[in-house]
Parts: structure tokens; sequence; C-alpha cells
DNA sequence: AGCTACTCCTGGTAGC
DNA sequence: TGCTACCAGGAGTAGC
């Protein structure tokens, strides 16, 4: 499922096939894939529209569209679980399972596809008009180890579903958070308040590594989902060390993997490595 | 504040 | 082989 390395490596591919480009027709496949505004008002405020940027902020796209020198909105969008953006030449038929299709000034076709039908591509004033509440960037320099470790103290929760928190941190999914737990030996239900400071530092140190390392990877593809807007898949899952491993020998231990389940979510874990705090009496 | 359950979806897979 | 039942899962929302 696309995460932060994902959604950024998206931005970064897509951007020499989209900046300076007039969105000349729009086909919407599917409604609810344009969000609340509905299908006409996304169409009246894209059409004609040039894409001047694109960026990310936490899982989000945004693309910033401009008519001559006036701003005109931005497009906000989010891969979920199963979405994915590309830019393909002239098409006769839109891709199999394409949501959205925006044909270009070039002839080029800008294809939203989401097999699961989770993904949104809204059209907005201004990206705080749909973007929730969100955390700090984890590969942005605010987040410091510092500020990680009192934030941590702050909050009694279990770590993984923290971490998994938009609010909290933006661009973290299941994968990233149970590589990182794993390289740091916390227990996902490890109490966020009683991580140490030294804990909460390694902690820190691996969430950046990892994101930093799989962007460089252009990310994780080990379904039919993830690919990059060229097609191609990311290269991060040959470094998995637990994520989707259940069962098979731990990388640093040798024992196995297993899969839990914490907060609804499926969680890999090797319980050796990752030992579980008895739970404190007051 | 934090937890649990439910919803949205469909391809893949386990079980028969 | 073909059928059905179940599952994954990010995030929004509701209820406790």
């Amino acid at each position: 499922m696309p995460e932060l390395p994902e959604v950024e490596t998206t931005a970064r591919l897509l951007r020499p096939d989209l900046i300076g480009r007039r969105i000349a027709a729009v086909q919407i496949e599917w409604q609810r894939t344009v969000g609340k505004g509905g299908p006409d008002r996304f169409r009246r405020s894209v059409r004609g529209a040039e894409i001047q940027s694109i960026s990310r902020r936490g899982k989000y796209l945004l693309f910033e569209l401009v008519r001559g020198v006036d701003a005109a909105g931005w497009l906000v969008g989010h891969l979920r679980m199963s979405g994915r953006m590309q830019v393909r030449p002239s098409i006769k038929e839109p891709s199999r399972w394409c949501r959205v299709a925006m044909t270009l000034d070039n002839g080029c076709v800008f294809e939203f596809i989401d097999v699961r039908k989770f993904g949104r591509l809204e059209y907005a004033r201004s990206p705080e008009d749909v973007l929730p509440k969100l955390g700090p960037e984890p590969i942005d320099p605010e987040f410091t180890a510092a500020w990680f470790s009192a934030a941590l103290q702050g909050r009694k929760r279990a770590i993984k579903p923290l971490l998994l928190d938009q609010s909290f941190i933006a661009g973290l999914g299941n994968i990233y958070v149970d590589e990182a737990l794993f390289e740091t030996r916390i227990h996902p239900q490890h109490p966020s308040h009683r991580v140490s400071a030294s804990k909460a530092t390694a902690l820190h140190a691996a969430i950046v590594r990892t994101l930093a390392e799989a962007i460089e990877r252009e990310g994780s593809s080990f379904d039919a989902f993830y690919r990059t807007p060229q097609g191609q898949p990311g290269t991060y899952q040959d470094q998995f060390q637990v994520y989707g491993r259940h069962g098979k020998p731990c990388r640093r231990c040798g024992k196995p993997v297993k899969r839990i389940v914490v907060g609804q979510r499926g969680t890999h874990v090797c319980l050796n490595c990752q030992r579980k705090p008895r739970p404190k009496r007051s």
C-alpha cells in the first residue's frame, strides 16, 4: 500500500510529464473518486487549467492549478490501498481500473488507476479545504529526535497505532512502521510513554533511515498494486526484515517471524527480538 | 484522550 | 475445475 516513499516517488516521476501541461479534457469513470465536490464541479474546475507544481504532504499528492497567471485551485490525491497514477501517450481506451482520466494539451493522458476504489482525487480551492490535520513530515528537519521523544512521552498509547496516526506523524503506514519497530526491537504494543529516551532516539533514526532508503529505491512493490508512474516496481521490498515474512526466520535471530493483529492491523514481529514489556501495576 | 467496530471495495486465495 | 467465503487494509466516522 502506498506510504510516504511511494507517494514521494509518484510526485517526483510525474513532474516531468505534467508540469506546465494544460488539462484539455476530463473523463470520470467512478464518481466517488472525485470526492464530495462531485463530478460536475471537478470537470468545470479542472478543464482548461494548467498544472504548475506537484508536491506531497504526508500521503497526499498536491497538484497546483493555474489559469494564465491566476490561481485556479488544487487537485488533492490520495492513493489509499491500490491507487496509482501514470501518464500514457495518446490512447484508444482507458487502462483497466482507470477511475479518472485527464487528456493533456500534448495528447497524453494522465490516469488515476485504483482497483479497490478507496483512493481519491479531489478538487479544492485550497488544500486546507480537504486535508485533515497532519503531523510533521518525518523527512523534514523539523522532525527531530528531541521532538519525537517528547511527543511519545506526551501520549499514552500503543506505539504502533500512534505511529500510524497521521495527525501524529504524516506519511508512515503499516510497512515502514513494522520495519522501524523491528529494527529498534520495540514491540508494537509498547506504550508510547514508556519508550525510553534512547529507544526513542533509535526509533527516530530508524524511521528517517528507512524512509530515505525506500525513497531511493522508489518504494516497495510486493503485490500487483504499487508501480511507479513509469509502470516499474519499486525495489525496497528486497530489504524487508519482517513485513510479509511471517513464518520465515528472523534475519537477526532465526526464530520465525509472527503475524499478529495490533489495532486491527496485520503486524509483523519477531517476538524474540521485540519483547512486550510487562504491564506495570499501580 | 484512546479504544473498538464499522464502512468503503475487489482481486486473490483458501477450502471444499 | 469451479464454486463460495473470507481476507487485506488507510482513513473517516460513530459510539463508548
